[in-house]
DNA sequence: ACCTCAATGAGAACGGGTATCATTATCGTC
DNA sequence: GACGATAATGATACCCGTTCTCATTGAGGT
């Protein structure tokens, strides 16, 4: 059996606080459903519309340990709002094509460019922990249309 | 002679609106100094430093005008202000590491990154215009510390 | 010099994100 | 199962970067 984000996560956060609030755990729950990255608002949105009356802030609260335990990673594509995903503990990792006119966001992997990142990383006097690519221009659609 | 990029683009800009107005210039002639990045309160206190009692307004208009003629390029680090700098007419482009601890940011080149990318952005449906690339990590001086 | 209208600057307004704090709920203990 | 300590929560005030508004200024054409 697969476990699950969402599972893996929930266990992780019990261990380290030793308590299990609501919020959190509905943050964590949407996420895992989540293929690519949604904002705070988002979020707070989709649990609301499940029923329930979580605040931002635990929203927010959640994302921040979220973030700092690297069970979460904060995209940022320059619209003014952050957005958020969740990193796959086995190192799966994607990149994001970014459509100027639309909006729109979605995901793609490419290992030539992993590699020539990593060869980069090397050589600069950094230790390099992460990266983020975004490639923008014109999608399918609004190409056509 | 080399054309400066300012300018380079106070012509453009000119033979743009047939108007010339004295904050648009004084932001051009302080991007023009620059070697990478800075905050729009960044040009705001360097321009008034320098005696000319400019308008934040004035510096964003000026920044908003300059990226759509694709005179200068965003740059998002995800730290809640964005940065600009100048797009080099010859093509030069560089990308950026940033350091995670002390927030330090500086520019890099690599031409194999940029073949990677390169390839990446055909067979996709998407019109790729432009990319993003962020190393981040600690710097040298953090690491020693 | 005069007119027109783009450009400018001060300050109000906006919005995502954070801080505050009273209330609620979880978990260990009895 | 009730109780107490305290982490988690949610409403809301606040912060600050950015945008909007509008009265004023000034560049360029005549
Ligand atoms: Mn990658
Ligand atoms: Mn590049
Ligand atoms: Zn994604
Ligand atoms: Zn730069």
């Amino acid at each position: 059996m697969t476990e699950t984000w969402t599972d893996h996560v929930l266990a992780r956060m019990r261990s380290e606080t030793g308590r299990s609030g609501n919020a959190r755990r509905r943050v964590v729950e949407f996420l895992g459903r989540q293929d690519c990255c949604v904002s705070a608002q988002e979020i707070h949105d989709g649990v609301r519309g499940a029923g329930s009356r979580i605040g931002v802030a635990s929203v927010y609260r959640a994302l921040e340990g979220l973030d700092e335990l690297g069970l979460v990673q904060r995209v940022d594509l320059g619209d003014g709002t952050s957005r958020f995903e969740r990193i796959d503990p086995r190192g799966d990792h994607h990149h994001h094509l970014v459509c100027d006119d639309c909006g729109k966001v979605e995901p793609f992997e490419d290992l030539a460019l992993e590699e020539a990142l990593e060869r980069v990383a090397g050589g600069r006097g950094y230790e390099v922990a992460a990266h983020d690519v975004f490639l923008r221009g014109a999608c399918g659609d609004c190409r056509a249309a």
